[in-house]
Order: C-alpha cells, then sequence, then structure tokens
RNA sequence: GGAGAGGUGGCCGAGUGGUUUAAGGCGCCGGCCUGGAAAGUCGGUUCACCUGUAAAGGUGUCAAGGGUUCGAAUCCCUUCCUCUCCGCCA
C-alpha cells in the first residue's frame, strides 16, 4: 500500500507517478470519496463522543436514585443517527481499503521509465557466452539424453506444467539447492528458516498478491489456505504486526521452499520444458531493513544472488526493470537473466526487489525509533537466490559436452558426491 | 475429530453491565531527594485513526468479527489461536 497521505494531500502527483507503470487511478472518485470520508468520519466521532457522555451521565443519575427513563429515551434517538453513520462510514472506508491495496507502488526515482521488457536497462554482463563446436542442446534433449527428467510422467501424475526429477538429475537438483542455502548461511549471513508452504489470506494481503492476484494462487478452499508461490510471502509476514527494536534490524532470511503459481495467463508461453511449472523450487532471500538502509540492501542482495551464478561458473547479466515492466509491490528491481544456450538468450532466474515501506504498511510491520520513541516501517526486500530449476536448466544447457555429458562445476561436486560430470 | 479450560497493556495480573481514568505490581522514561548512587517519593509510559498550521481536542482499541443494551473487557452468536485429556497420525 502507498501512503494514505500521500494520496490525500498530492493525489495527481501520485496518479502521474502511478501512470509511468501503465496503472490509472481514477482520481475523481478518490478525491470523491475521500472527501465524503472526512465529513462522514467527523460527524461519526461526534456523536459517539455525545453518546459516551450521555451514557455516563446515567450511570451517574442511576447511582443517585434519580429517574434515568428520560435520558434513556433520549439517547436512544441518538443511537439510530449514530449507528447509520457508522454504517456509511464503514462502507466507505471499506471502498478506499479497496482502491488502496490495489494500487502498485510507487517507481523509485532511479527507475527508467517505460512500457515493457524492451525498455529495460543493462546495468552489467558478466561471464561470456560460452561459443560452440557444435550445435548445443536445450534441457529437454539432455535430461531425455541423460535421463531423469520425465515430463510423461509430471504430466500421469499431475497434468502438464509438472515434470519429475529421478536419478544423478534429482540430485543435482538438490545439490544446487543445499549449495545455494549454505553460500547464503555461511558466507552472506542469512538465517536459515523453514516455513509453512500453506498460508492464510491476511499473509497473502501483507505482501501484495491478495487481494488482486488471487486468480496467480492455488487455493485450498475447503480449508482456507493458498498455496506459497514465493517464500517472499511467508518469509516477509514473520513482521507482520510486530514493532522491533532497531538494533535487531537488519533482518535476513533464506528458505528453500517449492512455489506453486497456477500461471493463469500464460497459456502457451514457455509450454516446452520446465521453464516455466506450476510447481518448482526456489532458495529465496529476504531483508527486513531501515528507511535508510534499504537501497544498499538491495544492492548487497543482488550480489548475493550474482554470486551463485558466479561460483557455477554460468555467464548472466543484470537488468534494472523499467517502470512497466515491475511487480505489483516493487519500487526498483533487478533482474538477473542467465544465459540459455538452448534458446540461445538471457532468461530471468532471479529477481530482487526493494519494496521500501509498500509491505510494511500493509502488514504493519515497523521498528521503534530510538530519537523520537515512535513505532515507524520498515522497508523489506527479496530475491531469488535462485530459482533453482532455472539453475538446473542453465548449468545442464551451459555445460554440455558434444557427447550430451554435463560438467559438473567445481564448487558443486562436493555435493554431488564427488561426481564431476554427468552422463558418457 | 471428541471433551474441557483459557486468550486483558512491553510483561505479570485484577476486573460478572455504569460511580468521568482497565486496580495493583514489574519493567522503562523523567522530576524531587543525594556529594554521587541505591532506597524512597511524585509523575509519565499500548497502538491506530480523525480534526487542526499549531496548541489542543476527539474516536476506536481487553484474540477477531457480529449481536443485545442508553451504556459491554464483562451478556449472546460465529471464527481464530493456546493449553490439558482422548482419538488419529509422520
Amino acid at each position: 500500500m502507498i501512503d494514505p497521505h500521500l494520496l490525500r494531500k498530492d493525489l495527481d502527483g501520485a496518479a502521474a507517478r502511478l501512470a509511468t507503470r501503465g496503472f490509472a487511478l481514477d482520481t475523481v472518485a478518490y478525491a470523491a470519496l475521500e472527501e465524503e470520508r472526512k465529513s462522514v468520519q467527523t460527524r461519526t466521532q461526534a456523536l459517539q463522543s455525545e453518546r459516551n457522555s450521555r451514557s455516563k451521565s446515567i450511570g451517574r443519575a442511576k447511582a443517585a436514585g434519580e429517574d434515568i427513563e428520560p435520558l434513556k429515551a433520549q439517547v436512544a434517538r441518538l443511537g439510530e443517527e449514530l449507528k447509520a453513520s457508522e454504517q456509511r462510514l464503514k462502507e466507505i472506508q471499506a471502498a478506499l481499503d479497496d482502491i488502496a491495496l490495489g494500487v502498485p507502488n510507487l517507481p523509485h526515482e532511479s527507475v527508467p521509465v517505460g512500457n515493457d521488457e524492451a525498455d529495460n536497462r543493462v546495468e552489467r554482463q558478466v561471464g561470456e557466452p560460452r561459443s560452440f563446436d557444435f550445435a548445443p542442446k536445450d534441457h529437454v534433449d539432455l535430461g531425455a539424453a541423460l535421463g531423469g527428467m520425465d515430463f510423461d510422467a509430471g504430466a500421469t501424475l499431475a497434468g502438464s506444467r509438472f515434470v519429475t526429477l529421478s536419478g544423478p538429475v534429482a540430485r543435482l537438483h538438490r545439490a544446487l539447492a543445499w549449495f545455494m542455502l549454505d553460500l547464503h548461511t555461511s558466507e552472506h549471513g542469512y538465517v536459515e528458516t523453514n516455513v509453512p508452504l500453506l498460508v492464510n489470506d491476511a499473509t497473502l494481503t501483507g505482501t501484495g498478491q491478495l487481494p488482486k492476484f488471487a486468480a496467480d494462487l492455488f487455493h485450498v478452499r475447503e480449508h482456507g489456505f493458498f498455496l506459497i508461490p514465493t517464500a517472499e510471502v511467508p518469509l516477509t509476514n514473520l513482521v507482520r504486526g510486530r514493532i522491533l527494536d532497531a538494533d535487531a534490524l537488519p533482518l535476513k532470511y533464506v528458505a528453500h521452499t517449492p512455489c506453486f503459481r497456477s500461471e493463469a495467463g500464460s497459456h502457451g508461453k514457455d509450454v516446452r520444458g520446465m521453464l516455466r511449472q506450476h510447481q518448482f523450487e526456489k532458495v529465496e532471500l529476504v531483508h527486513v531493513t531501515h528507511p535508510q538502509r534499504s537501497y544498499d540492501a538491495l544492492e548487497a542482495l543482488t550480489g548475493h544472488a550474482e554470486e551463485v551464478l558466479k561460483r557455477l561458473e554460468l555467464p548472466y547479466r543484470v537488468v534494472t526493470l523499467c517502470t512497466g515492466d515491475m511487480g505489483f509491490g516493487a519500487a526498483k528491481t533487478y533482474d538477473i537473466e542467465v544465459w540459455l544456450p538452448g534458446q540461445q538468450r538471457y532468461r530471468e532466474i532471479s529477481s530482487c526487489s526493494n519494496c521500501e515501506d509498500f509491505q510494511a504498511r500493509r502488514m504493519l510491520a515497523r521498528f521503534r525509533d530510538p530519537d523520537t520513541g515512535r513505532p515507524e516501517l520498515v522497508h523489506t526486500l527479496n530475491g531469488s537466490g535462485l530459482a533453482v530449476g532455472r539453475t538446473l536448466i542453465a548449468l545442464l544447457e551451459n555445460h554440455q559436452e558434444a557427447d550430451g555429458s554435463v560438467m559438473i562445476p567445481e564448487a558443486l561436486r562436493q555435493y554431488m558426491g564427488g561426481v564431476e560430470r554427468l552422463g558418457a
């Protein structure tokens, strides 16, 4: 949620900034609602104040043994008006909340203005795409040759956009996740966290998936749970409703979890292979920071994700998403894109975002400012470090040999029982 | 899943319809006292929101949401959570 005070003070300015990311705020409707809110709320509170003082005087009169019936009749009439006023206020507040919860975050000033991914800005490229002296296969063909990547079994067990891994490929998948967890916990200072994979709607509202993006989620209706689309959701909500000590910041969490996405609206997109699945695994990084340090934290977090690719010897580039390409809650996002020889292009493998106080306001996640003694909103950040399935794809495709075998990078071998090569 | 007991402020804890302030304690902050401290003593100390330039005033908040009532922490309903026992289960 963006600051409601900003919408009151500078509605048109906020609307202009939101327009750069393709969001049209109905300023006329909002201003009208806000004006009515002001008068109805003031009136409601005045009526409540009067009811309170009159009821107290009834209490005093009764204690003094006086006849309270005339007084009661008087206040009863007040009650009707109050009830109607309260009801109207509740409706207006609900309408305002409805709008506010659907407004995306304001882009940071450093974010390039643009419409789609064509307008993203490349920040740096690390490593060179390898030149092959044979025609590189994509991960589907490599997986078929190696064995242990079975899309038919995935379809049989569940449906399209599911896969079954087995044998050395399954182990490689596990090795990647363990390697990432170990790197982030032992060298980057994250606290390993194991979280619920089913969460309630308050949690999803806190990080911004609800109420607007319910269609992207799997919903276990009879129990009221949703499957998490990313560990960002439970990790960030660890601070929901809390007032933290200032010296507890920053908090840095890492979790390895499955992620579940309905992929509504992506029919026909990335249907081949395991690039876009209903279920995939991800190692997720979350920071909770002091508001003045969140942009330093974004650089650090992005660097932590990049380090995984460096150690796995995978070429990648970092791009800053333009205003039109950013996710709902982000003020600024770096995407890390890995080179995929099978597609001859860079593909997203991590997305690192500073949400500033957008999620914190929804969650009421705060810290106590030691100078003022007042609670103040924290900033929250999240990033993949990395998407495990896509890292598996990248590793197979980048480290393949002409005979269909795949070299295991040095950093990963201890997680593979010393195996240096898959297949052949 | 069944039966029972509970949920009150940063913490402990009293409070079964009203007597302008949720008692009291602990912790924390400040004043007084002291050479300085401790002890003592006095005061302050949830959070959110509204009106207001400000000073200030007001509303809500006793797990959450409804209801009854002139008035609800207190009575009623629903939901959530915690604990104990039973059942089931990894």
